[in-house]
DNA sequence: CTAGAATCTGACGCTGACGTCAGAGGTAAG
DNA sequence: CTTACCTCTGACGTCAGCGTCAGATTCTAG
């Protein structure tokens, strides 16, 4: 498949299908004229992808796991690798998860029919 | 206070401490030369709005929600505002743990001692 | 064979959260 | 008052992940 069709199919932009190129994630075959072929496994790939970067992964870090996932390289380095980007990852939950604790503090104060603006210690009797 | 103690005490730079007051996160008072004076809460202030970056909010995000959380200020549009976050936040904690679960598998596959580069759907026996 | 669509390769633009440098002025210690 | 350090205000630089535009080339339909 062309670039275009694996665009709409994966639903990245082709200027990312490029992109994605560029930095090693995703290399096409060419054919005679030049344009870029795709076999079928683009599509897992990208979507692959596209999880690894909306997980807040760098380029360089999806191209450091890539052979790791998807080719079960299995190398000290890689398992290495693996578990410091697996504890980088729970330790942004974490952070996230305090980040969403506090909010959720302040909304139930804010949902608390306890009159105006109540302070999280004020005790109505 | 000035504004490199309160880099040092925070840990954040002080060109971070003028960015964020560009961005309206934190205003301090100056003093007769239009320098920088900060008051004691100011830490907790950086160390909230550090946090809030960490989760990966943007800086007007972040403005948009101080009022709430630090003022309690409550109206229809804060508590939209919040639960709006707050669901935002929890969607990318989805997301995160979904490629650890994914990181997970590869790293208990790797560890698996089934000799070399095994499949997942591999029994040994 | 030809028109029109898709694709190609640069290359510059953009946004956010600062880093960094320059030149000028404020501040605390002796 | 001087010295040394801190701080000030621009203003340009950086990096990632693309968007966008231009001009040339390739592919497909008729």
């Amino acid at each position: 498949m062309r670039i275009g069709e694996l665009a709409t199919s994966t639903g990245v932009s082709v200027r990312a299908l490029r992109y994605y190129e560029e930095q090693s994630l995703l290399i096409p075959e060419r054919s005679g004229g030049g344009q870029r072929q795709y076999g079928d496994k683009a599509v897992d790939r990208v979507q692959l992808i596209q999880t690894l970067y909306a997980a807040g992964l760098s380029s360089r870090t999806i191209l450091d796991l890539l052979p790791c996932v998807d080719a079960q390289v299995n190398t000290p380095q890689s398992r290495a690798l693996l578990n410091a980007e697996r504890d980088r990852i729970t330790h942004q939950i974490d952070q996230l998860v305090q980040v969403r604790d506090r909010l959720d503090a302040v909304i139930s104060a804010s949902e608390d029919p306890a009159g105006g603006c109540g302070y999280a210690d004020e005790i109505p009797r």
